[in-house]
DNA sequence: AACTGCCATACTGTTTACAATATATGCAGT
DNA sequence: ACTGCATATATTGTAAACAGTATGGCAGTT
């Protein structure tokens, strides 16, 4: 319903102002100290999922302001590393069975894609990559449980990047993460993300450029850790409470 | 800091505080109409990439405040719809000719995943939906090109839906907005983001439950965009500037 | 006439204080 | 002793004012 404008009224595409974004220092806010150290110790572990995240906490121990704070969940709200409830705050998320169903099959999908294009594009350097992490992995110390998490990691992240393409790594990390929510919130106690053997098996298959046995190794790699999450029934007791409610059928306002 | 209290000992929380952040309506940010008003303005390519998002204009176009919009600008900055540069605004995205590449790689890689879902999981109402977006698509009104944009987006919004998986859609979403950026960037002038004939073909291989056929299309759909765009050499005139001043290994700040 | 440097303006980013909401505590009542 | 209500506290959300930075125009100079 567009109003007769019979001036040069342009009412089409916006092309106000030629003017160049470009060249000019363009660092993210994923660079911020806030978001890494939050990202960091989600996926060590540190942080649980449901585990609040207070703005004045996270300002003193950072030492920064609270807008900086919001800045920093704002955006790993939107990564959905964090859920933010109105008027109650951020908490670290924890996505639901299905979600977490769902992820996995994501980056099922994104990282068999990821291996894929590695054995493609695997080349010199790539390989001495590859073989430097998995003599890492080898010799690491299995008791530092954290610096084990962030290694294993590091493995997933380190085949994304032979993929050579970002777009493809930024994902691989985003659903990492996302993994890692899900298994802290549907594991045994205790378990590491990774099972430690199955590494080693992909490097190489990698490194002898047996695409389709990389691909096979790793689907099977991804699906042996959804199967050790359960759907864990007293997870969120208040789905539970909600659930059971709406089997007797009754609503808080009941005139509705 | 709390303060002495001798009366009850129960300050020894070590598990800090079992919260319950459940059960209370998430309100995501992505509902938001700001959000959602530039996304579709993106999407039908009002907004082109490198256009200004200036935050008084916003706030009084949608008439409302600027914290509001710089949430909203965080939000789509952290979706790399729009790009923040430190004290010169938000702008809309204007993606690499690299990152342009990568996009459309990754999209291929979910958009088939999402095809393989969809013709596995492929029921009576989800027949039915697909037969009637078919419909619309084939009696849309070709001249209304925002429309028509909405329509054919429309169709693979669908199949990422019929996939049954939540985060495959919200990435396939993702993708398909950066992939209008992308085109927006590298177009010849005027092209629509979708080849119309491809659609029809795509959907009743689904509705066969030709995977292979369905699957080889969508990519083939998908390579079809990616080779419509072109370099376009003079798109960034300043990085040129940048690499030139890199070869001369010029820096502004000689002292440092 | 073109270029350089300066100044006015507009916009973004940050700080501050305040308001609204949820949570926790204490008290009264049954 | 437990339940329900009222108050108090803590935390989040919002608004307005301020400061810092980039942009555009103007004058002065070569």
């Amino acid at each position: 319903m567009k109003r007769s404008r019979p001036l040069k009224r342009k009412t089409k595409p916006v092309e106000p102002k030629r003017v160049e974004p470009d060249a000019v220092d363009p660092r993210s806010i994923d660079d911020d100290p806030v978001v890494q150290g939050i990202l960091t110790a989600v996926s060590q572990k540190r942080l649980k999922p449901g585990a609040k995240l207070g703005e004045d906490k996270l300002a003193s121990a950072f030492g920064t302001t609270r807008i900086h704070i919001r800045q920093a969940l704002a955006h790993l709200a939107s990564r959905k590393v964090v859920m933010q409830i109105p008027n109650r705050g951020a908490f670290v998320y924890r996505p639901s069975w299905e979600e977490a169903q769902d992820i996995f099959a994501a980056r099922r999908v994104i990282e068999v894609a990821a291996v894929d294009a590695a054995v493609d594009r695997l080349d010199k350097s790539g390989k001495a990559a590859l073989k430097a992490h998995m003599e890492l992995e080898a010799r690491h110390d299995r008791n530092d449980r954290w610096a084990s998490l962030s290694l294993t990691a590091e493995f997933h992240i380190l085949v994304a990047k032979l993929a050579g393409n970002r777009v493809l790594l930024d994902l691989s990390r985003e659903l990492m993460l996302r993994t890692s929510l899900a298994i802290a919130t549907f594991e045994q106690p205790g378990e590491p993300d990774c099972s430690p053997d199955a590494h080693p098996d992909i490097g190489a298959l990698i490194l002898a450029r047996d695409k389709a046995g990389a691909i096979h190794a790793m689907r099977h790699h991804i699906e042996e850790m959804e199967q050790r999450i359960q759907p864990k029934e007293g997870a969120d007791e208040v789905d539970e409470l909600t659930a059971i409610f709406k089997e007797i059928g009754a609503r808080s306002r009941a005139g509705a």
